[in-house]
This record gives structure tokens, sequence and C-alpha cells, in this order.
DNA sequence: GTGCTTGCAAACAGTTTGCAGATAG
DNA sequence: CTATCTGCAAACTGTTTGCAAGCAC
């Protein structure tokens, strides 16, 4: 099972880096290893009070920034919507997200790394992420779009 | 003078979505076009306080939503810091950005719109917008951070 | 004159922080 | 046993909103 691997993978990172393995640490490590879909840190609360039913928000948030800092997990940034984070694939790759149902999945494509190479040569800038996203509407949605204006545009 | 051809076009534009070209909005206009460095709300606000001391954030925020919505300006959004601006260049560009001086710039790079297209055809998506980001450590910050270093490793 | 805009201030959401008690190693 | 970690709650930051007075058209 692939996620089990990559849970394995986290806590033996976590014990390497000094940190403890705590029951909620180790319930965090399962979920994000897990979840293919981007989960926000309330989503990822939200599952892990089912089974620590006193876990706080802060808590999710303390431990999700170790996993940054350690350079597992990685945080999609807004700035009015939660944050999203995808620790099962750790490593750069292309974001697309449904702006009306904010689902975000990894389309497959070329690989991208060779644009940072070579802005890192033109430029001289050290490169140490990167961020690449396409804003869109799913299938879905535009359906549920359409519908919508055949509805509205009768009155 | 590019930045003033820029400038002459926000205000057409301004003016034929029928919004009022009140002065604080004419000089936020002249501010985001001639502005390349990427400026924050506070940066602009900063800005435009020169001319009309009274102004406010929260009308920057308000006139910056307007041009959002009207596809002038890009906004950077980011969940701990400012949000950045650009409506100097509203089309989809990769940006650079020093993680310890936070300045943004644009390299040049090949065309990225192929990407989107690509990803509409097989994922059926229908593309809206994109965010192609890079994040490192530009040559004036290396140097400060190497340094830093020699210093703090003496101790 | 009318209704969009401004300025002010309060509200808001997500994230971060401080601290006392709990617990992993 | 002790330093780290949790849970709680308050603080914080950037952004948004509501409303009365002001001003563009």
């Amino acid at each position: 099972m692939e996620s089990q691997a990559r849970f394995q993978e986290l806590q033996a990172k976590l014990k390497k880096s000094g940190y403890r393995a705590t029951p909620q640490r180790v319930a965090l490590l399962k979920i994000i290893a897990a979840s293919t879909g981007h989960p926000s840190a309330a989503q990822i609360h939200e599952q892990m009070r089912r089974h620590f039913p006193t876990t706080t928000l802060g808590t999710v948030y303390k431990t999700l920034t170790l996993l940054k800092e350690m350079g597992e997990v990685l945080e999609l940034e807004f700035s009015n919507v939660e944050n999203r984070y995808d620790g099962n694939k750790p490593y750069p790759h292309l974001h697309l997200i449904c702006m009306k149902c904010r689902r975000i999945i990894d389309p497959e494509i070329g690989p991208l790394g060779h644009v940072g190479a070579q802005v890192a040569k033109t430029t001289g800038y050290q490169i140490v992420g990167q961020r690449f996203e396409l804003y869109g509407v799913c299938p879905q949605c535009q359906t549920t779009l359409r519908e919508h204006l055949k509805v509205t545009s009768r009155k």
C-alpha cells in the first residue's frame, strides 16, 4: 500500500529529526500520507477528532509547521481561503484548482524542473521551491454553471 | 513612456466599465501602471498618501478589487504575508520571489501558455488563470547569508 | 440631484503564540 | 525525571464589510 509506505517514511523522518512520536502526530501523519486531495488544516483536524476528540486546530498547525520545515509537506497558500497541504507528494508539481468547488488535482504533465534550473542559471538566484498552479472550472462545475445560467436567464 | 500608456489604458477601461474616475482612483492607477515591482496594498497606500493624505487602506483594497475583477491586475496571494499586486503586466507570467528580501521579479522565459492549453485538453477543465512561481534567494541575499554564516559559525 | 465612493471603524478568517498541565522517551 | 508536546484561549495580520458623509457625473 502506497500511503502506508509514505506513512512509515514520514514517521521515520520525524523521529530522525528528534521529534516525539505522540499519538496525535502519528494520526496526522497517517492522514496526510493517505490524502491525495490536498486537505486544509481544518479538514485534517476534522479527521483527527474522530480518533482524538480533544485535538485542537492549534496542534494541527504546529505539526504541519514541523513537517513543512522538514520539507515533507507542501503548503499551498491563499489569502482569503484556508491553505491546503500536500504530504503525499512533497516534491513540486502542477496543481489544478477548481474555482467553484475548490477541488485540487495533480494533472499529469511533463517535468517542470527545467524551468527552475534555467532561471537559476540566467538570474543567479538559488531556487528553493516552486509553485505552479492552474485555476479553472472542473467539468462537473461547468455543467452546474450551465444549468444555473439556463434557470436564471428565464426570469 | 511605457507606464504612461498603461495608465491611459487602465483609465479608459475603468470608465468603460462604468466606474467613476475619482482622484484617488486615478492616483492608484498611475502608481500600479508605473510599478514594476509588485507592490503590496500597504505600499500602494503609502505612495497614495503623499498626494492624498486622507486615503485609507480600505479604499485601496476596494479599488484593487475592481481592477482584479476587470482582469487588469494580478493578485499574488500569500497567507501570512501581504498579497502583492501586478498591474503593469496583467497577463500570466513567471514570478521569481526572494525568500529573504521578498523582492519579486519577472524572469524572462519562453511562453508558459501551452501548459494551460495542454491541461485543458487532457482534463476537460476550463482554464481561467494561472500562477507560476519560483522561490529562491537572490544573489545579494546569498552574499548576506554567507557573511552571516561566517560570523555566526565563529562562536 | 442621485447614486457611486470615500473614510472610518468594526468585523472577520485563518494562523500563530503563550502558558500551564500532561506525557514520551 | 525532564524537556517536549498538547489543549486552551487570547493575540495577531491582512483583508473585508457597513454605514454616514462627500463628491463625480
